[in-house]
DNA sequence: GGGAGTTCGTTGCAGGTGCAACTATACCCC
DNA sequence: GGGGTATAGTTGCACCTGCAACGAACTCCC
């Protein structure tokens, strides 16, 4: 505890300060740089380990899971591209080429949008709305244990809260718009 | 809980059940799904505005600065490619390339680790150590900004603390040790 | 109706990544 | 001290990703 409040164990110097030759308060506090880390450990480990598993159960990515539940939950279980990419967070470019492999497993397929020439809508076959069935329960219960299973339920509105609000802070550029 | 609690504003039925064609509650509660999909947007928000701005300024990748800063922190400015590898969540492999490219600029060199023949430290250049010094402040004060800057000081500790059990309770398997 | 500007999706390209297999060294124990 | 096992780092491979450039279709407005 170097002068006031307390340093959470270890007695070191601040080493981002020492790294950078100065006091690194001003840019960024302990606390926040501890928070930070924090988010990057998390998040690094929870998602391989998912991963992992989603993998070794299904054969399927993690991100194939994500465009499968999205398409599941949707209206007539399809999408357009450009929508879907939204909702996964990857860019159209990545996009085009996850929907050519799930297509090639059968699961999904694009269809030509009736209202608007340029556009396509994502659909799942009914294999891909079957293989999401069948994997979907080992996966979500993998999530329930590995991240709901780390946070009491009476915190877990309150985490959310936060997360939701670091999201809208950084709402700005989406993939593909760089600018 | 779908009689009692409140619903956080949609009415809608719960999408992951109906996705399933069957209650998903048992599976994943709804509070947990929402948290987890906050995570997943929050942390895909946040290392996309960073990496961007970083490589916009410096053009180096979050991955790189990861790495520079660590050997930054490090005794005598090195550190042992496994434990660097392990410092920054990479495989192995993908830190000998990483480190290949950082020597290619002059910031980093390899050298035979003379206790154990089979290692090698990675080590910090004066030049490596001046780009991270001329980077890091306008880094960590995005980071402040993006990630500090959404969170109320006071919170800030409870979130790092509950980020930190989520990390502790995913702590089996690091890359590289399938199984 | 026809050109300017925009949006949708795809493709070429240049990385970045992990896993498995490999070499070299270290450790253990008879 | 010599064989079996474990560990450190590298490399071949296959895959995934985003950006920039592109063609096609839509929109707006004269």
């Amino acid at each position: 505890m170097a002068t006031s409040g307390k340093v959470a164990g270890t007695g070191a110097l601040d080493p981002i300060s020492r790294a950078l030759g100065r006091d690194a308060g001003e840019l960024l506090g302990p606390e926040v740089a501890r928070g930070w880390l924090a988010l990057l450990t998390a998040y690094g480990r929870l998602t391989r380990a998912l991963s992992g598993e989603l993998m070794d159960a299904s054969g399927m990515s993690l991100a194939d899971f994500d465009v499968l539940a999205q398409l599941a939950q949707a209206e007539e279980h399809r999408l357009r591209m450009s929508d879907l990419a939204d909702a996964v967070l990857i860019s159209k470019s990545g996009l085009t080429r996850r929907i050519d492999r799930l297509a090639v497993n059968g699961w999904v397929l694009r269809q030509r949008c009736n209202t608007d020439g340029r556009s396509y809508w994502a659909t799942l076959t009914p294999g891909g709305l079957k293989a999401f069935r069948s994997v979907a329960p080992r996966h979500l219960a993998a999530v329930a244990e590995r991240f709901g299973g780390a946070i009491p339920a009476a915190d877990m509105e309150r985490l959310t809260r936060d997360l939701l609000k670091i999201a809208a802070k950084n709402a700005d550029r989406t993939r593909d718009e760089a600018r």
